[in-house]
DNA sequence: CGGCGGGCGGAATGTTTATTCCAATCTACG
DNA sequence: CGTAGATTGGAATAAACATTCCGCCCGCCG
């Protein structure tokens, strides 16, 4: 063979890698097959294992690893561990690059549109995690939660009044009492003083913590009044102060934190209250 | 030191490693909590990170993620992370097994988990056409009109107010002159009135169109302020209205539209704009 | 039967890694 | 305002790492 077969093909996707796995196995030598079939049945030991670790348990050497890689055109043995990392990692590792690449296109295009793209895909990135992240068990007793207040009183501030202000709009539409805490005229914990232990508190806050918020929460809590928190983390001050609280996780930009999740969870109890206590919709209500 | 202030509890489950750095964070000091918020909000860099790369990210040194993880009582950050690659490999397991209860769970729960699903995926939908959809001389055009505006009158009622109100908040942060008309006390109309030919209207309303969101870009156009409509169609009384207008399709389950892609575009304008303004935005203002 | 070449094990290599240590800096309390 | 202790950054270090290299072995074809 007097040029290289494969100039260069590094597959970087999990199923592509299989694939090619599949088809190359029969050319193999002996122990070259060994490391597939033991690659294939202990998928994380490749993504977390080092090469003595994995050489070890499938009974090779250290070296055979990297001839392994190397016959299945990556580089090494490292480049070919990103296969198996990025299979478990939570897409988050393709929105770092694309970040980067973006920061090249950026200066061509006038840099409008890469920001647009940096925004959908951090987005994209927090609806899949939400999908995977959210415990059905969890959303349920939030619903239920909802469904037997009086009145739902939502609190949310600054980047989370969007989500709250949204809220008091579905709600509204679908018949259920709910009332906006707003803080107009700085009178948020006097509106929120309503709130009794016949009703629900919904409060929104993510890093960093809306004083008012977490306030607010907390003193209905004391209070005895059940509160429901949506935040990002079990750090959260708002995670301490209230019944029941859900995590959504969301990827951020640049410098600003997608809310296309944390939007999907608030659309998501608003209707399924609703479904809850009975009441239907108005059919054509958001048109 | 003659004796071990904690004998051995080197925690290995990552639900206890959340309960236990809540515990500890308040009594952490200022660079390990930097490190606990980094390794909550980037549970997969923990897990397939090196030390470097880690500390990088979370802007600590190296030798500091080696004190975080002693300060939560294991031996070093090999060890701790073990804990963040457990809950890994668990996933995997986990989701198969997940997605089966899932199908099983969903009729019993009411289907709180599908309206998610839903919801989510008339997001992504929404994400993937704006990508396609959206021209970037208009784009860029808009922002151009934007970073010329002395003061940014931002308008949208009902289902849009979270958009203006996100950008209220946005904008504010990137340094940039904006008003929101929210329509207190019924005043909109005069709120909007401030708006001279110097300044710019940005006005978001898709079908049904508020008629108060309409009426103000109206007035606005008559009097020669520059009007820049975000809408959801040509035949949107606001794109008759306007100087420029761009066009964002949103995609709906059930009786709700998502607002992903129309908050990509809002976050992308308010971020284009402040580049373009030569305005450095504060550096960790969304965080 | 003998030589040739791919395949392999294992040592050698240079790089990256986690970790420790110490001096500089900050903080809190007197 | 000063000092003791805690906290931190950064260099130093040793272990682990992936990778390369070399020589041996084994099987195939002449």
């Amino acid at each position: 063979m007097p040029a290289e077969p494969q100039p260069a093909s590094p597959i970087k996707d999990f199923d592509g890698f299989v694939a090619l796995l599949r088809q190359r196995r029969p050319t193999l030598p002996k122990r070259l097959k060994q490391v597939a079939d033991h690659a294939l049945a202990h998928l994380d030991d490749m993504a977390f294992g080092s090469t003595a670790q994995i050489a070890e348990r499938a009974g090779v050497q250290a070296s055979t690893l990297v001839r392994f890689a190397q016959a299945l055109d990556y580089s090494g043995f490292s480049e070919m561990q990103e296969v198996f990392r990025s299979r478990l990692r939570r897409q988050v590792v393709d929105h770092r690059e694309r970040l980067a690449a973006l920061r090249g296109t950026q200066a061509a295009t006038g840099g409008a549109v890469a920001l647009l793209e940096g925004f959908v895909h951090a987005s994209e990135t927090s609806l899949t995690q939400v999908k995977a992240a959210i415990r059905p068990a969890d959303l349920d007793a939030a619903v239920t939660l909802l469904a037997g207040a009086r009145t739902i009183v939502l609190v949310g501030a600054r980047r989370m009044f969007p989500i709250v202000s949204y809220l008091a709009y579905a709600f509204g539409k679908l018949g259920i009492r709910a009332v906006l805490v707003d803080n107009v005229a700085g009178l948020g914990p006097e509106q929120a003083a309503i709130a009794g232990p016949g009703d629900v508190v919904l409060a929104v806050s993510y890093a960093p913590y809306a004083a008012m918020t977490v306030e607010i929460a907390a003193a209905a809590h004391r209070r005895g009044v059940p509160v429901l928190a949506l935040t990002d983390s079990a750090l959260s001050p708002l995670a301490e102060n209230c019944r029941l609280w859900l995590e959504v996780a969301e990827a951020d930009y640049g410098a600003f934190r997608s809310v296309a999740a944390t939007f999907a969870v608030a659309m998501t109890l608003a209707v399924a209250t609703a479904e809850k206590s009975g009441l239907s919709a108005d059919p054509d209500l958001d048109r």
